[in-house]
RNA sequence: GGCGCAUUCGUCUAGUGGUCCAGGACGCCGCCCUCUCAAGGCGGAGAUCACGGGUUCGAAGCCCGUAUGCGCCA
């Protein structure tokens, strides 16, 4: 039995990012390969940037990568509440705990002040920070402020001297001076705790062992740590692991494209493949294995293989790996997930034409929402193309004509279209008789029956488009290049 | 502006003082296969290991600077 308890905690605030769920893949490999527990909290403190359904949307994104956890809002556990929101009293306790230790101290400071304290820092040169005026108040100057019921916030007293350090698991020892540590509120005026005061203490009463969190978290390390020690409790394991970015080295944004993996699941990405994807941005096992199945990532995860500096998300790489696990996929799973795209495109896309054309996409497909256009024209009762398409490079009108309308003889002659074989090559044997090159043959026919210059192998696409419907198709291809 | 983190092919990365004039993968290019496109096979280009100094018989890996990028606080 393992005592390691990792935390995801996001924010409500929208459709998780890839970026964050990368993290929670850490936490959960390692929980998994530790034999520990995942947990699950909401750090909802911010109601402003809160959206409705944001939890919603976390436990789909979490549940869509098979990011299971073993405490949560929704299943509980020992620990809960999981909601930071209905945790109020515990953060307040706490608080008090500081102030009676010193460790804090109330400030009445308005809004108003701390904004002009800012502006003369900012025109001085200086960095802007709270300038401590509340520190140092005697016991009567507080009880003054209290008297006269002013709203105050609860602050962090910061050692004026010293350095504060963290060792952190991927980064190595962090060092930060206290003397550019501001003195963070930790409870704000409505009773609400900040950010700061919220983890320490929830990680703390939640047993977290190892915390892992974005790198842009490293500055605010100092006030975590003065917490811990604050309060006499020891500090768990950390690691800051890199961001993800985009293209341009900035960290990953809307701005990029695609960023919530609800996005990727609704583009037809498998999970396997995002979650072996993911798992390589900032990680890596060997020198030379990319595919890893979930069983061997959480066999394989480890902390000390996670690297230092920002990944770029490389949506052709991803691509690649969502091609690959989609050639693994047998035939009827294949074609059960693509059934949904040819639903939504089609009135009655047929589930058994489906599912005989799945075998012809495998290769094709680097995610399910392409298999539509590629075999669209199974399910439409005309094709729409520019008739110019059906002559091909080295074609002229004439020879294409003649192509088309050998291919319609061929082909009326099989009464019903289920020998691929025979057709093609008789097809074949017919463009031989014209000295027509294949490619040119095919070319033009496949612009006929398809509509495009790029689809399937042909001869399984008529037999699946059926012999009524390729004839008909042929005989209005022939039609176009007369009354050209 | 202050503070911090980072820096190996375009991208993800291997590498923990000699076996590295740097290996793999994606992407790119070429060839093969081929009715198109893919998939697959084979091959190729692509990184003076950010730069400059040290330390050492020897440095991508250690030390010191510098630069650049990014992040946090405003």
């Amino acid at each position: 039995m393992s005592n390691v308890r990792v935390r995801f905690a996001p924010s409500p605030t929208g459709a998780p990012h890839v970026g964050s769920l990368r993290t929670a893949l850490f936490d959960w490999l390692w929980a998994r390969h530790t034999g520990g527990k995942f947990i699950l909290r909401v750090e909802d403190t911010d109601q402003k940037r809160e959206v409705e359904n944001g939890l919603e949307l976390i436990m789909d994104s979490l549940r869509f990568l098979g990011l299971d956890w073993d405490e949560g809002p929704d299943v509980g556990g020992a620990y809960g509440p999981y909601v930071q929101s209905q945790r109020l009293p515990i953060y307040q306790t706490h608080a008090k705990i500081l102030l009676d230790h010193g460790a804090a101290y109330p400030c009445y400071c308005t809004p108003e002040r701390l904004e002009q304290m800012r502006r003369d820092q900012h025109a001085r040169g200086e960095p802007t920070r709270y300038d401590r005026r509340c520190r140092d108040y005697s016991a009567q100057e507080r009880a003054a402020h209290e008297r006269a019921g002013e709203a105050r916030v609860i602050r962090l007293a910061v050692p004026r001297e010293g350095k504060t350090t963290l060792h952190d698991f991927v980064h190595g020892d962090l060092t930060i001076a206290n003397k550019d540590v501001d003195d963070q509120v930790l409870l704000k005026s409505d009773g609400f705790p900040t950010y700061h005061l919220a983890v320490v203490v929830d990680d703390h009463l939640m047993q977290i062992s190892h915390v892992m969190r974005a790198d842009e978290w490293i500055p605010s390390f100092p006030k975590h740590v003065l917490l811990f020690q604050a309060f006499g409790w020891d500090v768990p394991l950390h690691g800051h692991v890199p961001d993800v970015l985009g293209a341009d080295k900035k960290k990953l944004s809307k701005r990029h494209g695609a960023t919530s993996v609800l996005q990727y699941r609704d583009e037809g990405y498998l999970p396997d493949a995002l979650v072996n994807f993911l798992a390589r941005l900032g990680w890596s096992y060997d020198d030379k294995t990319e595919i890893f199945s979930r069983a061997e990532l959480v066999e394989k995860f480890s902390l000390d293989k996670i690297e230092h500096a920002g990944a770029v998300f490389d949506a052709a790489k991803l691509d690649w790996l969502n091609g690959y696990y989609i050639r693994q996929l047998s035939d009827d799973a294949l074609a059960a997930q693509v059934l949904p795209y040819f639903a939504r495109a089609f009135a009655q896309p047929d589930p058994a034409i489906l599912r005989e054309a799945v075998p012809f996409i495998k290769d094709r497909i680097k995610k399910f929402s392409e298999a539509v256009s590629l075999f669209d024209f199974l399910f439409l009762d005309e094709v729409k193309y520019d008739p110019q398409l059906l002559i091909g490079k080295g074609l002229d009108a004439a020879s294409a004509r003649a192509a088309l309308v050998a291919a319609h003889g061929t082909l009326e002659k099989f009464s019903a279209f289920n020998d691929e074989e025979k057709m093609e090559a008789d097809l074949r044997a017919a463009a031989d008789g014209l000295q027509i090159k294949y490619a040119l043959f095919f070319g033009a026919l496949r612009v006929a029956v398809t509509g495009k210059t790029v689809s399937p192998p042909l001869a399984p696409s008529m037999r699946l488009l059926g012999r009524e419907q390729v004839l008909k198709r042929v005989a209005r291809a022939i039609n176009f290049l007369d009354n050209r």
